[in-house]
DNA sequence: GAGTTTGAAACT
DNA sequence: CAGTTTCAAACTC
């Protein structure tokens, strides 16, 4: 690790100084101030950023205060776990106590009407769709047949999810055991909310007298597995009727990794039960994280459904459910917290990703309309969203949102995980080498299906998955250690030529910054939002967790001086038709995106790395000012020309579509002049009927989600390499300067509504837009994640009203 | 590996 | 806003 020449955080004029100015009290505040002072400190200023700006606090901030409202670290020494600072406890617990959602409410915290804190624990959806005064628990009517019955009816309960449940009696948690029969009306947050409520329920007291060993395992274990977050409240309730009951050695393991699609299988982050479970207890609940990320993505999914309003069809969604369930509980296995805030808030993303990652899975579903981001912007937007930045804790929450590409191997060779694995790379993060380690993991990790996505590895995206790696089975945590220590005996240069031939091949790059300090744009790490790691050559880095107020302190700099100096720098024009858009499995890159600032070569030719545009692999476009632009990926004079090819390909769509409808009358000579036309354009003339017909036929969310998540980094597909096209009138935001995005930024909403009533324009079309506007915020979000949940039941109320 | 070229970012 | 400087990546030898 770099020693920076003197401390630039201790001199710099950050506002959390004693001499800044009180943050104006709110209910949030006094409940950040309720805080570890570190993390109040923290919260402060997050608080007083928003408090500047008028903006309202979005909810993912909470990821982090909730990590600390329960700090005991006792569990560790029991566990001999060699906890060696702060940090390391910070992020274990992080671990450990992000669902405690309802023992807030139990410890009495303060609640206000106008700005209760619960309302930033829960769910956006739910958030919107209920009063913000009483967000806490469901009430009895709203939470389903399970909450009256609670525990009572547990040994059925778990009978019945052990035996994949197919009772409809009990629609709470067994919705989520045999999704097929059941439907996602209830929502899977209600039925953590609901199972919550029953830690209070006496009856499970008196359930819990006279267990035997057998049962309490099982009990805890169903517990667990029907609700995760009250899963623990009840170990730490009844631990003394559980303590000494004896368990078996192993047979405490948890089988969501051989059987992940199983909900009762998902288990939960156990470890605050280990306070006063049974060690070999907890050390087979510790073995099963994976519930509580399940059930989240089971919310994620049932955002998915309802941002869609594909409540018609809950049987797919289920589908999807199990075919994501093991990538959360992969997730889960890594160790990371998942926040529900900072999950629900982006979980359409989430399952966008998912669905991405799980390639060939049966996920037929429609994508949430408007939640989709730029793939550029996923990374970015939700460091930034969450705070990412200022917290290696919010770094963590930020990894809950994205699902690795390799839990889809878990899936398939869940075998190749050993929970020792896990547990090491969860230990190995929460140390202060946290970066080292996914150095090691990102220097040894080299196939990566989603390499081809931007942004590259830097990108917190990645870095996310660098970090979860290890479980990848690929490779072994001593191979991981070998790779860490071998960087880290790197020299710098040897450092660059090895990053540099990881570049060559596809996967991780890190900077070499000499004088900048890792805290400019020149910083491929800092510009990507993410902090320098061991595989960076860098001197005199600062951009390193230890110091991220400078860095949070910089990067406000540079956004005060650009907004969108963290925005993706390449976009994709938005209304991509759906014959550009790549088949399934074949990801190619959206021949429309461009630049959005576009480069200013001189003597390249655009032909080199040097070009942005061609480093992007994209065409440049006339927001270039390049000389003598050869750039393969399409040069400036031909984007005109593929503009009018992608407006004919979209026209040509529209009148199939119209055709497919019956309705010929949309039908222009300029249409038909334009398919004429089509066929005398190379190579779009390519498209065959038969692909025009099937793109009509294509979901547009579906659509839309490809591009959203489409790599810039491939070929274009069907329009060819060099056929950089499809501009319309949205198309010109590709080339938009800052204050027309800025503009466009703060019209989302509106925006959004008015394309909800534009009839005339596709769906998926519209989609498209929405994608770009959500694409484009950085930190903090402009768009409240209330107003995003709102902008959901929209897309539902949008697509209940085209059906 | 050293040095050069290049263009983005930062600065004036 | 334009010109200049700084910077680090890309590239060449």
């Amino acid at each position: 690790m770099d020693s920076p020449e003197g401390n630039p955080v201790a001199a710099s004029s950050s506002p959390i100084s004693s001499d800044s100015p009180p943050v104006q009290e709110s209910p949030f505040f006094n409940y950040l101030c309720n805080l570890s002072p570190i993390k109040s400190v923290k919260a402060e200023r997050y608080t007083q950023r928003f408090t500047e700006t008028n903006l309202p606090t979005p909810p993912l901030v909470f990821t982090s205060p909730r990590i600390d409202l329960q700090r005991d670290t006792s569990f560790l020494e029991r566990d001999n776990v060699a906890a060696t600072d702060s940090i390391v406890h910070e992020n274990f617990n992080t671990q450990l106590n992000v669902v405690h959602i309802p023992s807030f409410e139990k410890e009495g915290q303060s609640c206000s009407p106008a700005g209760c804190i619960d309302e930033y624990l829960v769910d956006p959806m739910e958030v919107d769709s209920t009063n913000s005064t009483h967000l806490g628990l469901q009430s009895a009517e709203e939470v389903p047949e399970l909450l009256q019955s609670g525990y009572a009816g547990l040994k059925g309960t778990i009978k019945k999810v052990d035996d994949a449940v197919d009772s409809n009696r009990e629609e709470g948690a067994l919705t989520l055991c045999d999704p097929a029969e059941k439907n996602l009306n209830l929502s899977p947050l209600k039925l953590v909310e609901s199972a919550v409520d029953l830690r209070n329920d006496e009856r499970f007291d008196d359930f819990l007298k006279g267990l035997t060993s057998e049962k309490a395992k099982d009990i805890v274990d169903a517990d667990m597995k029907l609700n995760p977050v009250s899963g623990v409240q009840h170990c730490e309730r009844h631990a003394a009727q559980i303590e000494g009951v004896q368990q078996d050695e192993g047979d405490g393991t948890c089988q969501s990794l051989d059987e992940p699609l199983q909900i009762n299988e998902a288990c939960e982050d156990f470890d605050d039960g280990s306070r006063t479970l049974p060690k070999e207890f907890v050390k087979g609940a510790n073995n099963c994280r994976g519930t509580r990320r399940h059930l989240h993505f089971e919310a994620t999914l049932a955002c998915k459904s309802i941002a869609t309003g594909n409540t018609a069809n809950p049987k797919a969604s289920i589908t999807n459910l199990k075919s994501l369930a093991p990538i959360s509980s992969s997730w889960d296995a890594a160790g990371y917290p998942l926040s529900i805030t900072s999950q629900a808030s982006c979980c359409p993303l989430k399952v966008a990703r998912s669905t991405q990652n799980i390639g060939n899975s049966e996920i037929l579903s429609p994508l949430p309309t408007g939640i989709g981001l730029h793939v550029n912007s996923i990374g970015r937007s939700m460091l930034s969203g969450s705070d990412v930045f200022t917290s290696k804790n919010l770094n963590l929450s930020s990894q809950d949102k994205l699902v690795p590409e390799w839990s889809n191997d878990l899936v398939k060779d869940p075998n190749n995980i050993s929970n020792s694995a896990i547990a090491g790379t969860m230990f190995s993060h929460a140390d202060l080498d946290q970066q080292e380690s996914q150095a090691g993991v990102a220097a040894s990790s080299t196939s990566y299906p989603i390499n081809s996505l931007n942004p590259p590895c830097d990108s917190p995206l990645t870095q996310i998955e660098l970090q979860v790696a290890p479980c990848e089975g690929r490779i072994s945590a001593q191979q991981n250690a070998d790779s860490i220590d071998e960087l880290n005996q790197m020299s710098p240069k040897r450092k660059r030529k090895s990053t540099a031939n990881k570049s060559e091949s596809g996967d991780c790059k890190r900077c070499n910054c000499k004088r900048s300090k890792c805290l400019k744009l020149y910083c491929e790490c800092f510009a990507a939002g993410i902090y320098c790691v061991g595989s960076c050559a860098c001197e005199t880095c600062f951009n390193k967790p230890e110091y991220e107020d400078l860095v949070l302190d910089t990067r406000e700099q540079i956004e005060s001086r650009n907004p969108l100096a963290f925005a993706p720098k390449i976009v994709k024009q938005t209304t991509e038709s759906p014959a550009n858009v790549m088949e399934e499995g074949n990801w190619t890159t959206p021949s429309s995106a461009r630049h959005k600032r576009g480069c200013n070569c001189k003597k390249s030719k655009c032909l080199k790395k040097y070009c942005e545009c061609y480093q992007a692999k994209v065409g440049c476009s006339d927001g270039c000012r390049c000389d003598g632009c050869q750039n393969s990926f399409g040069i400036k004079s031909d984007y005109r020309r593929a503009e009018r090819c992608d407006n004919l390909s979209h026209e040509k769509l529209q009148i199939a579509e119209s055709e497919k409808n019956g309705s010929s009358k949309q039908f222009s000579p300029t249409s038909w002049e334009g398919l004429a036309d089509m066929r005398n354009l190379d190579p779009c003339s390519e498209i065959s009927q038969a692909q025009l017909q099937l793109a009509s036929n294509i979901q547009s969310s579906a659509a839309s989600l490809h591009w959203r998540y489409s790599p810039v980094t491939l070929t274009p597909k069907l329009c060819g390499g060099n056929g950089p096209h499809e501009l319309t009138s949205d198309s010109a935001f590709c080339n938009m300067e800052d204050n027309d995005m800025l503009e466009i930024l703060k019209d989302t909403t509106n925006t959004h509504r008015a394309e909800g009533q534009r009839s005339s324009s596709p769906r998926g079309l519209r989609c498209g837009r929405k994608f770009i506007l959500q694409a484009v915020p950085s930190f903090p979000p402009l768009t409240p994640y209330k107003t995003v949940s709102s902008k959901l039941k929209n897309d539902q109320t949008d697509s209940a009203a085209n059906r």
